[in-house]
This record gives structure tokens, sequence and C-alpha cells, in this order.
DNA sequence: TTGCTAAACGGAGGATACCTCCGTATAACT
DNA sequence: AGTTATACGGAGGTATCCTCCGTTTAGCAA
């Protein structure tokens, strides 16, 4: 009697994690094609479960948009945690900002989905915010400690110019242009330029 | 017989304007509260008008988007017209900027709705890019003549900019952010800074 | 292994929203 | 006032959403 199944949790079931791993899977690669609309059923179908299951591992369609973006988060913190070894802070901040754009660049109709779950739920928000103000935050903090910029720009001021630089990125060209205003603003931000 | 219908076209019925208006301004209450997934048969209904009124004037979501958005961009092109009688180039490119986003800040919803249907029609794309280029164009182009600013950023890379600031507009705080990013961003662009 | 049980599966089916189609209404013109 | 092109509105067919529940299966104990 000492197993009661209340107290004692059984180990999750594998075919439960294989398979919210596989809708994982298929959302992020229906949603890249078909935008942020495409049908639910398909994800199910490419996935090869049933609707049921995968209503039961994401109840709405937000909760899908949200567990494919929080992995795409985490590596980006990955990214960051590796790029502390740089020796040049003002260098690791700017190939972090690079670095980003290169990642955003693969995606496509994910944006839309973004766009969509940002605005209904500030908890994911919250999350990815957390976890990419402190990326950014670590490799500013170093840059700043190094008198390199300027102290009174916060990681969340960076982030958002960041993600705003990606926005527009279905024209062409767009990657340029935004390599090109990443240095603008890293030169913006450096102090000792000796300002009139 | 002078007046055969397929030569001489009649003038536009009255209602059929007056509806398209009336449809166009729900729209824009309703997707600014309700995100873009708002139900188009509520939109209908907000306008007073059956839902094939609505279907008639906008084949599909992305049309309705599309007419809600060209109204907003089109009054952002009258704001560049008047600032140019505003004396210093810089200043009457920061305060577009700036006016820009006390713009943005009373949208909501749209910003989600705007991510996709950019993502699906280039034309959109085009003709906003157009208008809003011309409108940073003229601003930029002043400010460059006069020495005040370096010359090898684009109006392209400015609105490319300016809307990625906006991006994140949902969380508390952000219209602080954002103004402090433009001013980064116009510090990067100034030339005569004594760069070492 | 075998049996037991909680956990997960899958898809039928009701609800909702999309969008077309066409009979009715009405503005523009004579 | 009569004529006609144009627009209106909503019924209804279709697709998708999402819940619910009977069936299946993985984990655990004996």
């Amino acid at each position: 009697m000492e197993t009661k199944p209340q107290d004692r949790l059984r180990k999750p079931r594998a075919d439960a994690q294989r398979n919210r791993e596989r809708v994982l899977e298929a959302a992020k690669a229906v949603f890249s094609v078909g935008g942020a609309e495409a049908s639910l059923e398909a994800v199910a179908r490419q996935a090869g479960v049933g609707i049921g299951t995968l209503y039961r591992h994401f109840p709405t369609r937000e909760d899908l948009f949200e567990a494919v973006y929080r992995r795409e988060v985490e590596q980006l913190a990955e990214l960051a945690e590796e790029l502390k070894s740089e020796p040049s802070p003002v260098e690791a901040l700017r190939r972090w900002l690079r670095s980003t754009v290169q990642f955003v660049a693969t995606k496509k109709g994910m944006m839309a989905a973004l766009a969509i779950v940002m605005n209904a739920n500030s908890e994911l928000a919250a999350y990815s915010h957390g976890h990419l103000t402190r990326s950014i935050g670590a490799l500013l903090t170093r840059a700043v400690d190094a008198g390199e910029i300027r102290n009174d720009i916060s990681a969340d001021d960076v982030l958002r110019a960041l993600i705003g630089m990606c926005y527009m990125h279905d024209q062409t060209g767009w990657q340029q242009s935004v390599l090109r205003l990443l240095d603008v603003f890293v030169d913006g931000l450096r102090v000792a330029k000796g300002r009139a």
C-alpha cells in the first residue's frame, strides 16, 4: 500500500511524449508553409495522430503556437551562452544580433502566428521576454562594464529593436537592410565617440 | 441609343459607398478588440449590413485587412507632408517617427492582422512600403542635404527600424522604450560625431 | 508473464464560421 | 413614373473547430 496512485505519480507514458513531439514537429512545418491559419486537422494528419490527441496536448491553437515558439527561444538563449566566450564584448553582442537574424530567416508563416499568440497571451510574452532579455542582458552588461557602450539602454530596448528589424522579413534584401540597421544601432550605442 | 450601358458607366450607388464605409469602420473596431481572428459575421453585424454585403465588398478576410490598413498608411503620409515645414530636418524626422509611435499606440489586435496580410499579399507591402518610404525619404533627404546625418542609410532602413520598434507594443512601458530607441537610432545616424 | 488500472488514443458528431448564390429591393437614369 | 443595372441580405452547403467517450495500451505489481 506504499504506492497509492494518488501519491506516487506514474512515469509519463512513452507514446504521449512521442506524440507530443510529433505534433510539435508537424506544427512547425505546417505553420511555416501554410501560415498561422493552417488547419489543425492538417497538423494532426501530418503528425500521424488523431485530432483528439492534438487537442489533448494543445487545447487551443494558441497553445500550439506557444509550444513551438518556446523551443525556438530556448535555442537562442543557448547561443547567447556560447557567445560569452567571445573576447570583445561589443562584437559578441553584434554577433548574437546577427545570428538571430539568420535564425529568423528560416521561418516564414511563423511570424504571423507569433504575432497572434503574443497579442493574446502575455504570459508567453513574459517567458520569451525573460529568456531573451537575460541573454541580451549578459552580453550587454559585459560591454557596458568594459566601458564600450552607453549604459542607459536596457536589454528590453535592444530586444525590441531587434525583433522590429526582423519584422518585415518577406521583402527582397531584408537581410542586408537589417544587418545595416544593426550596425547603425550598435554605433548609436557606443560611448566615447567624442560627441560635440 | 447614345447611352449604351456598356459604354457609359452609371454613377456608383450611394448605398454601396455608404455600406463599404460602415464595414471598414466596424472592421477597424472589431479587429482592434478581437484580434485578427475575429468573426467576419460579427463585423457585418456591427456594421449593420448582411454578410453577403460584406463579402461583395471584400471577398476575402485579407482584402478587408488590406483596406483598413491602406487608410492608416495614407494618414501617416499626410503627417509627413505637414512636417516638411519644420525648420530643423533632423527634428522633423525625429518628430515624424515619434508621432508614428503614438499613432500605432491606439491600435491593438490590428498588428496581428497586419502581420498576416503582409505575409500573404506582397502588393500591399509594396503599396504601403512606397507611401511610407516616400514620406520618410523626403524627411531623410532634407536632413542629409543639410549635412546633419549620414547618407548611407535608406528610407527603407528607417522604416524597417520603426516598424520593428513598435512591434512588441503590448508590454507595459513600450512607448518609453521605443522613444528611447528612436533617440539611439537617430544618434547613430548623425554624422560629425568626431568618431575616433 | 500475467493481470490490473490509469493514462492516452482516435474519431464521431454537434456547433460555429465561412462563403456562395439568387430572389428581392432600390438608386440612377430617361 | 417606368426601366434597368446595381446592390442588398440571408438561407444553406461546406469546412473546420473542438468535445466527449468508448477503445486501446503502457506502466506497474505480483
